[in-house]
DNA sequence: CTAAACTATGAACCATGGTTTATAGCAAGC
DNA sequence: GCTTGCTATAAACCATGGTTCATAGTTTAG
């Protein structure tokens, strides 16, 4: 496939495409270059970069995908240990949403909003 | 108090400082010029940059700030409206840290990391 | 054969949240 | 009065995640 094919079959744009490939998440394997220099891409492309949007959209930055995709030569364990470094990261960023919340619940309840927040000083 | 007095006391650089200010969210009637042309803050000011940490920690961008300081005048209906659009936001990302630990979670349970996650079409 | 459509590249641009740098004025100690 | 230290400004720089642009080669349809 070419990439206009790949971007309409993964929906996403074809400067994208490109932009992930420089930052070095599209493995070699998917990817070869015909004779006019264009980008040839495998079948599977497709469902890689499906795997990508996921994790895109579950918060990994590119660089963590690209961590991901170096460590799958890695052991089980190790890979394992990876996960759940996220998972960590993942608890830490819910309670600080949850103290979030609390504080703009309070605030509300409060009804003193002006006043606690961002009144001015007059 | 002179800025480097600020910075120490609210514990912020000087030149986060000086680029808060620069982004609209330092009320003007925190600070004068001196026949100098130096920065000169109410003592109040240190207060104001803490509500500003806090709001910062508790993922307001700087637009959103700007926003509430600029609603301080706006009826309590309008500021109440803010904070519970706030809050759905924060709902929002919290189901979305609710799937991705729930999809990594299973990676590892499911001990096939590498095939399901990053696995290479090999 | 020519023009439109698609591809390639590198570089510039956008927003966000700052930090760093370059250049210069002001201030206080010795 | 001179050095050190603090202040000022604008502009450049950093990372992140892309998008857009300028320029050029390729391919395909009429």
């Amino acid at each position: 496939m070419k990439i206009s094919e790949v971007s309409k079959a993964a929906e996403l744009p074809v400067s994208t495409i490109r932009y992930y490939e420089k930052m070095g998440i599209i493995p070699d394997e998917y990817m070869l270059r015909d004779p006019n220099n264009y980008r040839v891409y495998d079948d599977n492309i497709v469902n890689y970069l499906e795997v990508v949007k996921t994790s895109v959209d579950l918060g990994f930055s590119i660089g963590e995908i690209r961590g991901m995709i170096d460590g799958v030569g890695c052991s089980l364990e190790e890979q394992t240990r990876l996960l759940q470094e996220k998972i960590d990261e993942i608890e830490t960023a819910q309670q600080k949403l949850d103290k979030a919340k609390t504080y703009l619940s309070d605030l509300i309840s409060s009804g003193t909003v002006c006043e606690e927040g961002f009144g001015k000083s007059s």
